[in-house]
DNA sequence: CTCGAGATGGCCT
DNA sequence: GGCCATCTCGAGT
């Protein structure tokens, strides 16, 4: 199935980044995934900072979504998606890789948004040492992955708030959402059902960075 | 560029 | 014991 396309990026080229309070990521995950589109996410740490412009984005539901980690309820790893909307939750999956989610909706419920690629525009350098296999910087974090390991996000950073400018890992949001983007099929939904009933994959479409592998 | 296969460990049933 | 919200590498077009 080939995915359609949609205009990018009408009325944000220009509009200015500012920091998200809590009200903005008390939404549906969807909502606040269209506005992370073309966000700033910064993480820093003993070694420097690294500052990821989003490119890809996926919305997870709680009890109602069969994709998400918290469809079975809450279990002490999902446990930051049931708390307070702006904090990271982050995971460890497939053995080896970290992946870092946003937390949405009010404080008990369980939503986020998967963070799956951008493109790093601090702290190159420090992200090729981080991503040594990275042949091209548009690696750098093509890929949920990858962009938690260009980050430097790790299972640490799990339940950190993300709201507070100061922190280990900040954000700043377009204040025109970047928009126009269309939602591509999902991982883990198996099924038909996969991106009729949940098109929650959003990406800046024709963005070199976005991640490559799609779901079947 | 694309495709296919293997690695690898925590979580959930 | 099975299942993954994945990545890298090698080989083929």
């Amino acid at each position: 199935m080939r995915e359609r396309s949609a205009a990018v990026l009408e009325g944000a080229q220009g509009a200015p980044r500012v920091a998200p309070d809590a009200a903005w990521f008390t939404r549906s995950p969807q909502e606040v995934a269209l506005g992370l589109l073309d966000a700033h996410v910064r993480a820093k740490s003993a070694d420097g900072a690294v500052t990821v412009r989003l490119s890809e984005v996926e919305a997870y539901g709680g009890a109602d979504d069969p994709g998400s980690h918290a469809f079975r309820g809450r279990t002490a790893r999902n446990a930051a998606m049931f708390g307070p909307p702006g904090h990271v939750y982050v995971y460890f999956t497939y053995g080896m890789h970290w992946c870092a989610n946003l937390v949405t909706g009010p404080d008990g419920e369980a939503s986020a948004v998967l963070l799956r690629a951008g493109e790093v525009v601090e702290g190159v350098e420090l992200a090729r040492t981080r991503r040594p296999t990275s042949r091209t910087d548009r690696d750098l974090a093509s890929g949920p992955a990858r962009l938690a390991n260009a980050l430097g996000i790790r299972g640490g950073h799990d339940g950190a708030d993300a709201l507070d400018p100061g922190g280990a890992v900040s954000l700043r949001v377009r204040e025109v959402p970047a928009g126009g983007v269309a939602g591509g099929p999902r991982t883990g939904v198996s099924g038909d059902g996969g991106l009729a009933r949940y098109p929650w994959r959003y990406r800046l479409e024709g963005d070199p960075t976005v991640s490559r592998y799609r779901a079947a």
